[in-house]
DNA sequence: AAGACTTTGTGAAGGATGTCACAAGGTACC
DNA sequence: GGTACCTTGTGACATCCTTCACAAAGTCTT
């Protein structure tokens, strides 16, 4: 909206946009203060402003790409385009054949260099793109090197500390819930489910 | 924990592991029948035949990729790869360079063949690979050839319809929610948000 | 400037969700 | 077989979240 020069927006707009009552939103935003204007609506530049420094957005974040195959790739591609407010500053990969390897942006690096970039680049995040089998040793040496949070996209269990917490993300359960939530076309056993 | 020939579990443990309560977890298994043994626990094959039937993960699902790029072909690896319940059988692109270019398991075709592939594939699914800006166009497309639901990796608002249900995945969201799981390293004005 | 119309912010009510605690049912060991 | 010990399933309770409804506050038109 603020892209396309909208300069105000009502809690019944952004309902109709976001899939959520009216009141839900004004509740919401209320939260943070009193942002709207009574008769009028809210203004979008000030709740961008806003939304952004409680997302703490307002400053830059700089990641680093662990494991450099398909995915890792994908992902450097992805967050590296953005403008906003991250952006993909390295990839490392344990594999001698990648290395050197551009990928847009920057060559791919081997693993040992790990806690040099991190701290040379200024890296705050990690992100894992391994195999599910070194997916806690990349995190350990993602925390070893000093980064503040890591993004797993690993389908793996990871053993997290709490200063570099860990979000994880299984693409496959996305898939899941699709597929539950598709019409089911005359499935007759589904009745045992729906009970009351 | 069966691949690993467990037997039996008990909510107890799934609580450790999942980091839910243990009641929660009885709640929950509760609604989908009596599965647990009292004073035993839950059969782990009985747990996840059950499981499988409810999520219908008990059929195969065939899926089409649209955009070969970095993202669609990491996509078309990471779910190609799984024995599981999905496997992606094509995948199509509107660039006539990338026609014929294989990506382990198949070979990229023309987005125009995409009917005829989603008929003779027997395709289930749809995976959109492609920019914002083409998105909408390829979900109507996906629809019209016969798909019966679309996972959309763009970051674009999509209208969809009943027939085909879509989810949206916004890989942009988990990076932030990861900075704000961040120990916030003295930041004054965040008072202004836990008040009270 | 007054009245009709909007739209926010918010207490109160209602609904949904999670937790507690315990009876019922099962195992294991002596 | 009896006793001590587990563990599930579930009503009752507590807590959280959402919706409702309306006063407060602003705009616009006449």
């Amino acid at each position: 909206m603020a892209s396309q020069g909208t300069e105000r927006v009502s809690s019944q707009q952004l309902s109709e946009r976001l899939d959520l009552s009216a009141a839900q939103i004004r509740k919401d935003l209320a939260q943070l203060g009193e942002l709207g204007i009574r008769g009028v609506g809210y203004d979008i530049a000030g709740l961008v402003e806003r939304l952004t420094k409680v997302l703490r957005l307002d400053q830059g974040y700089r990641m680093v790409v662990v494991g450099m195959g398909n995915l890792g790739r994908a992902l450097s591609a992805y967050f590296g385009f953005n403008h906003g407010a991250f952006v993909v500053v390295a990839g490392v990969d344990p594999d001698p054949e990648k290395f050197g390897l551009d990928v847009g942006g920057f060559t791919v690096r081997p693993l040992e260099d790990l806690a040099q970039i991190v701290r040379d680049e200024g890296v705050d995040l990690g992100v894992l793109a391994v195999p599910a089998s070194a997916a806690q040793e990349s995190y350990d040496r993602l925390v070893a090197a000093g980064v503040r949070g890591v993004l797993n996209f690993a389908p793996a269990q990871v053993q997290a500390v709490p200063q570099a917490p860990l979000k994880s993300v299984d693409l496959r359960i996305y898939l899941e819930e699709l597929v539950f939530s598709l019409p089911e076309d005359a499935e007759p056993d589904s009745s045992s489910i729906s009970t009351e």
